[in-house]
DNA sequence: TATATTTAATTAAACGTTTGTTTAATTTCA
DNA sequence: TGAAATTAAACAAACGTTTAATTAAATATA
């Protein structure tokens, strides 16, 4: 691998772990195997170096739902589907990217930094409330609200996965399970939001898609 | 205000907008105008500082949902009623502390104050977990994922309130539009996620509480 | 092709700050 | 008078960054 991206991506897991003050210089050039002065020498700057790590990694995570939007052969539910699976497989690809994200956007310092990360969540998020404003449009779904129904399929994915000691406690698994591995957990989450956008979103008749323990 | 309660305040917003390893000690200092050595003087080390501001902060949502679990007057959907509403007015009161809650919980250091944390959380998680059960029960409920049903309230809130500016952005209001100032915002929150809650847990039936935008 | 020259990459060491913490002297108050 | 509270100053360690010297690679010249 390029030397550059064995920096980035070595920052961004000690980032994603420790955070970005929590995470020092020295230690990324010691986890890349380069010399320190090479982190300076590419980047300027240990923040510069922060900013890269967004800009190289959200190349995964942008604007993936856009053409999703235009597609005409799926109903609004099902493109909702693909958008849960889809973001389940992401977060469960990269979850030391997405606590990064998240927790740079708690942070009250470097706005400049919040900024960037908010544009590119929100480019996934504006794909989404196109989906449910078409299906409101359409008939397809309830008259719901657009906006905190997206809030609700994130924030309950990133809630859940934000921390592996607090997803083991909630569903009382063992010190060795590792819900970032876990493929029964992948769908459990999956099955569970669907059968909650259904029932939230499709007007009431008989309910698909219902299996539940 | 006591000395030793100013600057577990203090370093509480600190610790909350820029992180623990983002906040010097001298900042506490200057903020609770106290002398630098007085935090070692009474906390011993700045570790031990932010371990007391869990411990002292903590306070205010430890355990709150406990005496609802036994109340029999109420339904379990009146309980859960009760549940978002005063999660939503915790979530507003102190957006600072649930930050840094959440924020320490997606990192992988300090091990032990994670523990912590997840242990102060995990107590009302336990009480949501008897009320949805209780209703599930009973028929009133339908037999949905528990746990992840939790998640979904939880992390719906916090989502949306991680950050202000992502939380702009998402609901498309103005610069100076204060998220935590807004009451409507409460009040917005709080209907969707009983709509939400509804349409999930009850059985199919002419729905109620719809009145939205 | 072989050699000289220039540019880029790499290194160990040191730089000046800032960090959390401690010391030792002083003040406050019971 | 004695314990507790408060202070300014200093401490060593860690921090991000820079320097200056060296090696490696690329390019130009013959």
């Amino acid at each position: 691998m390029d030397k550059r991206e064995t920096i980035v991506t070595t920052a961004m897991n000690l980032f994603g772990q420790k955070g970005f003050e929590g995470t020092s210089v020295r230690e990324i050039a010691a986890g890349a195997e380069v010399n320190l002065a090479m982190i300076n020498y590419y980047f300027g700057s240990k923040e510069n170096l922060f900013e890269s790590v967004v800009e190289y990694k959200s190349a995964f995570l942008k604007g993936i739902f856009e053409e999703l939007v235009t597609n005409t052969s799926l109903s609004q539910m099902e493109k909702l589907d693909i958008v849960v699976d889809s973001y389940i497989e992401r977060m469960f690809q990269n979850p030391q990217f997405h606590h990064l994200l998240h927790r740079e956007l708690s942070l009250e310092h470097r706005p400049q930094m919040k900024e960037a990360i908010a544009e590119i969540l929100l480019r996934n998020f504006v794909s989404l409330k196109a989906i449910v404003q078409n299906g409101i449009g359409s008939g397809e779904f309830n008259n719901v609200d657009i906006e905190l129904t997206i809030a609700t399929l994130i924030g309950t994915i990133n809630h859940l996965l934000i921390s592996g000691i607090m997803c083991r406690k909630i569903l009382q698994k063992s010190k060795n399970f590792n819900p970032y591995r876990s493929k029964k957990l992948k769908e459990r989450i999956s099955e569970h939001l669907k059968n909650l956008l259904r029932s939230h979103l499709l007007k009431a008749s008989p309910q698909k898609n219902k299996k539940n323990i």
